[in-house]
DNA sequence: AGTTCGATCGCCT
DNA sequence: GGCGATCGAACTG
């Protein structure tokens, strides 16, 4: 018989504050449906002082999620033709979101491996998250985040986040260090 | 009511 | 390195 699969993340490790939230979701597996990945980058937005999040200038339609429970997925679509994929962090009340920049595939492999989901756009398709999950709760489904199956050490890097121009500076990404599937954009050398 | 522009990506030069 | 695709949320008037 099959080894029972880990419960998903309880609500309590999304109700701390987002820098760490953001860090601790590096090596856990996210999944959905059949479809299973290992998150290698993230970056944490914060409620407060963090021009650059879409929380910043308070709740909108958009972003009323971001200031409700932890745990839930705050999912928009950008540029027209993608979608992000955040899970808030941070008690009830107090705004704060991380950013799933790249995940590593586990299974639904069909042919090109890491770039299918090496950028924030590619893998919401490549987990076939829209704006249907907005809302969704990732400690009960469809979408789930939980444990890996073993345990293991990772290096994590910091950098600055990738694709913004308030609050450019602050070190809020967070990547598995050396992992080939962290997003290419974020790959580039920072410039001096 | 009209305009701007983005937490992206892939294709072009 | 530059740019177009494609849309709606947020902002201006």
């Amino acid at each position: 018989m099959t080894s029972d699969p880990p419960p998903p993340l309880p609500r309590s490790f999304y109700a701390r504050p987002t820098v760490e939230v953001a860090r601790d979701l590096l090596g856990k597996v996210i999944r959905h449906g059949a479809v299973s990945a290992r998150i290698v980058e993230t970056e944490a937005y914060l409620g407060t002082d963090d021009a650059a999040a879409h929380s910043a200038r308070g709740p909108t339609p958009r972003t009323s999620v971001i200031f409700g429970p932890p745990g839930r997925a705050y999912v928009y679509l950008i540029y027209g033709m993608y979608y992000c994929l955040n899970i808030v962090a941070e008690p009830a009340g107090v705004a704060g979101c991380v950013l799933i920049r790249a995940v590593e595939p586990i299974t639904g492999l069909t042919g090109d491996t890491v770039n299918a989901c090496n950028g924030p756009g590619k893998l919401t398709r490549f987990l076939g998250i829209t704006l249907e999950h907005y809302g969704v709760d990732v400690t009960r489904g469809p979408i789930t985040i939980h444990m890996p199956p073993r345990k293991e050490g990772i290096a994590i890097g910091v950098s600055p986040r990738v694709g913004i121009r308030q609050s450019a500076d602050l070190p809020l990404r967070f990547f598995v260090k050396g992992n080939r599937s962290v997003s290419r954009a974020a790959s580039r050398e920072p410039r001096r």
